[in-house]
DNA sequence: GTGTCGCCTGACGCCGCGTGAGGGTCAAGC
DNA sequence: GCTTGACCCTCACGCGGCGTCAGGCGACAC
């Protein structure tokens, strides 16, 4: 029987010497014999624990918890069922992830607002003349600025007021649902989501659903407007970006 | 201008108020304010300050980090982008890594309980005479995945059969709603995309469908999957994403 | 003999907080 | 005006899973 010692266990499995030297401390892997010089022997009994351990640690599990899988002597299947209850449940959250990082990506690339005071500036109530300067140098490139500056600088108060008024029945829409405890997917509160991307789609700028999707995430990102939700009714921001990706998934559309 | 007390803002943003100390004293945020007695007031700039910090924590960017992109300006963009890669090639092992369970479990239910060979086939005594050296050679410079790869090789392929015959055929009523030119939306796309989950519940796992939809989302996301369907239709990774997200709406599935 | 590895055992450091201890502050109710 | 209880403060230690020295011994080639 071969025996090997620290460092050529390392370089095969792609661990480190002090990883090893921790297992042995905390228990792990022990290796089962020591040369009279005190340097760790590594049989293959010990090679194949070091994979299980190597396949466990990949799954970010604790070292306490791999010992107790490793030594409890369970059953295969029960084990295997287990770790793939994990792997499954890490897949979801790297999933997760890779969405997060994109809509980042997105937002980064569109040079969208890192500031709450431009997306309030841009959808919100206000549009005030201070702002419209500041706004325009970091919007003005995007083709839904552009759009947006191009209609509504011919809006007239009259103009404004219907859009208030829209707005203010879509939001009302929202909060019914809300209110009548409908899920975010039942038919109410999705057409009140495509009322929604209606309004702007008519009065700013073209919104077709995926980017009504950007939009609904950044309801629950950006503090400033998660707040003109939350004024409306507790929860509603969060509602609202359900009850649009729900929209948006009915129509078919990434 | 409103302030807020450590407790609300954890309150509101999800975090615990040590969370806020620490970042107080590493300096990633430190408040705008304090009270007369020394209460941290946040600020709305402050809170929208967070809001980035815990988005970026959620990619799991380390603390100086998230501080070096939110006050030096670098090229964010780079580094998301590096981070996505880095979240995908962990996706495509654990993808990898549930398939050989899967497999694993597969073996252990339609033949014998479990045995200590087959444990071993499974995690890999690698170390066994005649596989030795190649092992050795292989497992020194690669990663984990072609360890896999390599020991997978040796399964048996006769309860594949089946399997593949069923998958070819979920495959093939995907690829003709989406030839027949049907949306995503339609019976037929998504009675595939049912078939294509019990499919799977049937053969490796259970699988709801909220889990479906993650595993929707990947085939999308990861560039290895996405590549097996869009071989066997232009398209067909978003369209098959598409259908099992419209089948979950159906089955009122969040 | 003498390099140059690789191995050994401490022991401290790091990150991102959790978890007290010990004590001040604030608003409400009596 | 005094108590109560929720909230806030500042230390300061702990943890997991190692990384990273430091100081010294063993193995092997020349």
């Amino acid at each position: 029987m071969t025996t090997w010692t620290v460092g050529r266990v390392a370089d095969v499995f792609g661990v480190t010497v002090r990883t090893l030297h921790h297992y042995d401390e905390v228990g792990l892997l022990i290796p089962s014999e020591r040369s009279r010089a005190g340097y760790r022997l590594y049989t293959d009994a010990d090679l194949a624990r070091l994979q299980q351990i190597v396949v466990y640690r990949r799954l970010e599990l604790p070292l306490d918890e791999i010992a107790a899988l490793l030594d409890g002597g369970e059953d295969a299947v029960d084990h295997l069922r287990r770790q793939r209850e994990t792997v499954l449940t890490r897949l979801g959250e790297l999933t997760e992830l890779v969405a997060a990082i994109d809509r980042a990506l997105e937002r980064e690339m569109n040079e969208q607002p890192a500031t709450p005071e431009e997306m309030k500036e841009l959808f919100g109530d206000g549009f005030s003349d201070e702002y419209e300067a500041e706004a325009q140098e970091r919007w003005g490139q995007t083709d839904a600025w552009k759009q947006s500056a191009a209609r509504t600088k011919r809006y007239t108060k009259a103009d404004w007021e219907a859009v208030k008024a829209e707005m203010e029945s879509v939001n009302t829409a929202l909060v019914m649902a809300k209110r009548a405890g409908l899920p975010p997917t039942s038919p109410e509160a999705m057409d009140a989501a495509e009322a929604h991307r209606r309004h702007i789609h008519d009065r700013f700028y073209e919104l077709d659903h995926a980017f009504h999707r950007r939009l609904a995430d950044m309801y629950v990102a950006d503090p400033r407007f998660t707040k003109t939700y939350e004024d409306l009714e507790a929860g509603l921001a969060a509602y609202v970006r359900d009850a649009i990706h729900a929209n948006a998934d009915r129509h078919g559309d990434a």
